[in-house]
This record gives structure tokens, C-alpha cells and sequence, in this order.
DNA sequence: CGTAACTGTTAATGCTGTCTTAATTAAGCC
DNA sequence: GGCTTAATTAAGACAGCATTAACAGTTACG
């Protein structure tokens, strides 16, 4: 899941990232609503956090610009104004989701997942494939009924495939989940997670699609 | 905008079909949720307001019910309720959002808009052929239904031949599609591909017109 | 405080499917 | 029939990926 935090307070911004970031959330921190928007260019992000206070523009007016070049993902807005008349302002303006300051971090965790459920199409907040069954909001596994123990990585590379099951994701684009758009590995260590994956959950999970990158498949037969 | 209102208190419910109305929405309002429940199935909602304190059963189990039925209306929840935990219940039930009573009437209606207009605005741009279909965003190749694996140069070939089709594309024009303008390949390999398409395809997918080029054709009759 | 277990990354190796090349056969055109 | 263009086939080169192991960093726990 990969966010794009849109905050100039350092602190509020650095306890947002390391909250989340502990939930399963890949954050990519942007102090200015211009950096913020060359970041929108540059990668894919799940949903976009927006503080209305930024230095160099109001966000209002940075995200009814985003909305004008056709950009639909979901935006959480973070303020601490309080009338409803903001709060109409903000919906108005193509926002998803209006929390107020000071705000709860497992409510704003709660209410992320529930903006990522409804534009990913689902109904549900539980991910099912196959028998297999993923939790965004307690990061569980379970296979058939089975618990699997999965890694951090692991956790947040199936999340990825099971976002956009049928999709192809390049090895890159698995990169930007994991990793944020600054700093990436430089190996195959991609690769490698991939096989660990395969073999808790069978070698079918994950399907190679040669030259382009990994699909979603099939899971182990239950036992 | 047919929106399915679940509240028991009248005056509420009174306040909210005249003010919804107003503002261009069709709603029918149900007081039990066995009542609305049965609605559901009947016809056809896109949202629904749900009051959490019926006087027949809970409004999160009936939503969680609702979502293991696979629906996946948005919903807004509608609740006195107060505490970060009661809301994370709600939305990790399944909700969409969530607005504390006493609301304001403005607040809501944008609130609706914005979950309509997420939830309407997804389309997919599938590329149809006589019973082949392309979809670009997922690379994924369908032919009657059937999924059909093709390598990278074989579906960069398809994709460039049904961008236009009818039109002929000469080999040389083929070859800027698949390998950039600057370096080509020195030999037949575009005719290979052809040739491995039509295998793949049917030997009619693809036609020839001899001294020009080739142009898109009907692929395999289902089997 | 130190050890063990776990996790994540890097790197080396070998395998496999894909791409290209080239040679041969078939088809269309004058 | 001779010439040109395309289809078919097979073989080698190559790139992409799976697999394995080693190492460093982190956490858990005695």
C-alpha cells in the first residue's frame, strides 16, 4: 500500500510515517504541494494524505487541480479546521475523506483501509483469493483456515498482487509498494521474497509472466 | 441517485427524505433492517445511510452480513456513537464513511456525492476484436473467454495491430512499435512473430497484404 | 549482555523460455 | 517459368528468472 503523505509539520509527519509505516503502509513524505504533485507524476501511489496548511499553496486548491487532470485516487484530507461549511468545501473539492486535527492513528489507519476497499472495488475489508485470505487491517494471513507467519516483506509484496488480481505487476512497480519512490534495493531481492512467498503458500501463488512481470495465481490445495 | 435510507426514528428519517429530495435524491427509507435487508435484493440502491440503533438487530451486523453477501453498495454509517473504536468497528465492518448525530444536512449530501462519485467512476478501456479482447492496464489477452499466453513481442505485435485496426502496418512500421525508433533487428523475426501469433490465434487473426504489410484480421472460431 | 533466531539484502550459479537468425519451402505476380 | 515475397521450421544466442548460500542487521529472550 503505498501512500503519499502530503504534511509540512515535521513532527506530525514523522509520527505519521512511523505509525503507519508499522501497520503495512509504504509512505513517501512530501512537505510542499509542489513536490507533492511532481511525486504524482512520477509514481503510482494507493491514496494521498493532504494537510490543508502548506506553505506554498492551499491544498484545496492543489487537489481541485489534481481532480482537473483527471487523477482519481483516493485523498484523505487532514485538517484542523472545523465548520462544516470547510468540511463541504473539502468533499466539494474531490476529496474522499475529511479527518479533523488532533486525530487518532488507528482511526486514520481505519479509515485509509476503507478508502483503499472501495477504490480497489471490493466489499469487503477481508481480501480473499483462492482460499487465501488477507486482513490489510490486521495484516493476518490464512491459508484455508490456516494461519501463515509472513514476513513484513512477504506481507506487503502479496498485499501488492492481491490489490490488482489479473493485473501483471512489473518488478519495478513492486518495488515502488515495497519501498517508496526514493530508495530502492538493488539486487533482486524482489526475486528473492517471491520465492519465499512460493514456498509457504505454494509455487503457484505467484505466476511468472516472463519479460513482464508477476500475477496473482493459484494457492497450495488444502491438505 | 436511488439512495436507501435505514433509520427508525421517524423525525430523523422525516428530515432526511424531505432535505435528500430537495437536493436530487430518490430515496426509500426502511425502519427495521430485516425490511431493509429485503429491499436490497429487490432492487437496486447505489448507497445506502445506515442508522447503527435498530430496533431489530444491530446495524454493523447487518452490514457485515451485507458484505459477505459480496454486495458492494457504498454505505454510510449514520450513529451517536463516539469513541475512535466504535467508528474503526464501523468502518472495518465495511462502511464507507461515517457521520456522528447531530449532522448537518449539507455535510451529508456532499458526503453522498463523494461516495457516488468514487464508486461510479471506474471503467475499463478493453480493446474487443470479433471475440478477442486486450485489456492494457492488466496486459491480459482473452480469446472467447479463454485466457491466451503470449510473450512480450507477441503482445506489443497484437496491441500495435489492434491500436488501428483495418489499417495496414508495414513491417517497418511494426518493428518502430515493438523496438523503438533507433535499433531494429536485421532479419524476418517481425514475420516470426506473425507466424507465432497465428498459431496462437488462429491463422486469420492476422492477414497479409502482400507487398505492403499486415492488418488485423478474425481470430479462431470458439471451440 | 550475549546468544540464538529471524529477516532482509546481496551475489553467484544454473536453468528455461524467448528472441533472433538463417535456411528452406510455399505462394503470389508478371 | 522466373522472380519476388511470405510462411515455415529449426538451432543457437541470449536474457530473465529460480534457486541457493552467505552475510549483515534486527529482534527475542535467557
Amino acid at each position: 500500500m503505498h501512500v503519499l503523505l502530503v504534511e509540512d509539520d515535521p513532527l506530525i509527519a514523522q509520527g505519521l510515517v512511523a505509525g503507519l509505516e508499522l501497520q503495512g503502509f509504504t509512505l513517501d513524505h512530501m512537505a510542499h504541494a509542489r513536490a507533492a504533485e511532481q511525486a504524482l507524476q512520477l509514481g503510482h501511489f494507493d491514496v494521498m494524505i493532504l494537510d490543508l496548511g502548506l506553505p506554498d499553496e492551499d491544498g484545496l486548491q492543489l487537489l481541485t487541480r489534481i481532480r482537473s487532470q483527471g487523477k482519481d485516487l483516493p485523498v484523505l484530507i487532514l485538517s484542523a479546521r472545523d465548520t462544516v461549511l470547510q468540511r463541504v468545501a473539502g468533499l466539494q473539492a474531490g476529496a474522499d475523506d475529511y479527518l479533523l486535527k488532533p486525530f487518532d492513528l488507528r482511526e486514520l489507519a481505519a479509515r485509509l483501509h476503507s478508502l483503499l476497499r472501495r477504490s480497489s472495488g471490493r466489499s469487503s475489508n477481508l481480501i480473499e483469493h483462492h482460499g487465501l485470505t488477507f486482513d490489510p487491517s490486521s495484516q493476518a494471513v490464512q491459508l484455508h483456515g490456516e494461519a501463515v507467519n509472513l514476513s513484513r516483506r512477504e506481507q506487503a509484496l502479496l498485499a501488492a498482487l492481491l490489490q490488482k488480481p489479473g493485473h501483471i505487476l512489473s518488478a519495478e512497480q513492486l518495488q515502488d509498494s515495497l519501498y517508496g519512490l526514493g530508495d530502492g534495493v538493488e539486487s533482486n531481492a524482489i526475486n528473492v521474497h517471491i520465492y519465499n512467498l512460493r514456498r509457504k503458500l505454494g509455487s503457484d501463488v505467484v505466476k511468472t509472466v516472463r519479460g513482464l512481470g508477476y500475477r496473482m495465481g493459484v494457492p497450495h490445495e488444502p491438505t
